[in-house]
DNA sequence: CCGGTTCTGTCCAGTTACTTGACAGAGAGT
DNA sequence: ACTCTCTGTCAAGTAACTGGACAGAACCGG
């Protein structure tokens, strides 16, 4: 793969590691309570940092819950890109990996099952949707990278098309599950794989 | 295990992060040159930190050297030790397992071999030998740790000469080794066999 | 509709951690 | 003897985090 390992400089990793910690102490949080009921003062506690620290760090709340989820995305993304380029001999077989991928470990997700199973996440769960644009974007450019390197004959302006579609599905099962997740991934990718198909067919000619 | 993950603070996090950022830095280095040739300052700029800081965590070269060698020595007891707990069940398979394991690790481990194949590491020799007593001591107690605490039966003071033995017989090996890792694991282990046998036969009856 | 409470977001004084530049002393090389 | 380099230490300066305070907004109970 490429993005070697190289050495990070100490202050550099420390923002990092100081950035980190408030998120996980927040995810940490959540598992006990609503997001609704954590103030910013219980974060920064949990996390070891005063409160000035985390407001510093990030700017607001809102700001605060938009990494937050933003950093969830990019792990999901993560796998999910894993999973596709293990089926890279097969197009279908790859949208039905990384769509089960993705529902099963969605369904499983603490932060997730925060947002959608309870009440007072509704400033989460907009980040997911009525907010969601820099969500929705950022992840529909990642799978449309995806698509574009592993096949490449694959024009960018279909895969566009694809991963922002895709990416709005997931989401939306994602908040609003139905019923078993695999089975839901396997019926959302034989929906698309005529389309898929027509894209290998008329690329591969 | 025991261990719990618990949640660590920020400040204790960010020192445990710029002691591993200034280690990490002198392995680092440690691959491109001998440790005589590799100054404080090189240290420091390779972690992105100031020469003061670096003094101020680890008091002085020495120290800083001693450290380095201890974390090592860590890691490889890690190995060793889960090594050991595989084999709960024989003794003597044990044994030979954990000593294979850590032969094998150390012909491949770069700080081991830089202090092993290069001639400017005389300094960090010096750490596994005549000044190894914290090496040894720590090395022994973790060992006799693992023995006692898998074979309850054994008496302490077997184990702690046993601990000690292997660990003076192993880093023996680790600075010179005798041909075949495997080879010289097999070797020495079957040379422990009988008194292990021993041991656990008087404890069983 | 009003007083009490809690939380957010901001400000500032104070402490702690890291940086920068400097310097004496030890050791190696010329 | 002279120069160079590195170690170890010091002091002054800067940046990051702390702790306490406060105005404003939202909520709650009366």
């Amino acid at each position: 793969m490429s993005a070697a390992p190289q050495r990070v400089p100490y202050s550099v990793a420390a923002r990092e590691l100081l950035r980190n910690t408030l998120l996980d102490a927040a995810c940490h949080e959540l598992e006990s309570r609503h997001w609704a009921d954590i103030t910013m003062a219980d974060i920064a506690v949990a996390a070891g940092v005063s409160r000035q620290t985390l407001y510093k760090e990030f700017g607001s709340r809102e700001e605060f819950a938009q990494v937050l989820v933003m950093r969830e995305a990019e792990s999901f993304l993560d796998a999910v890109e894993s999973s596709v380029r293990q089926h890279l001999d097969a197009p279908p077989k790859a949208l039905a990996a990384a769509f089960d991928l993705f529902l099963t470990s969605a369904a499983e997700n603490p932060l997730l099952r925060a947002i959608v199973l309870e009440e007072g996440a509704e400033e989460l769960l907009a980040l997911l949707t009525t907010q969601g644009k820099p969500l929705v974007e950022r992840a529909a450019d990642r799978l449309t990278d995806v698509v574009v390197s592993g096949w490449p004959l694959i024009r960018r302006r279909d895969a566009e098309l694809l991963g922002d579609v895709l990416v709005r599905l997931a989401i939306s099962y994602a908040a609003l599950p139905d019923g078993d997740a695999s089975a839901t991934a396997a019926a959302v990718s034989s929906l698309f794989q005529p389309y898929v198909e027509k894209l290998v067919r008329e690329t591969a000619s």
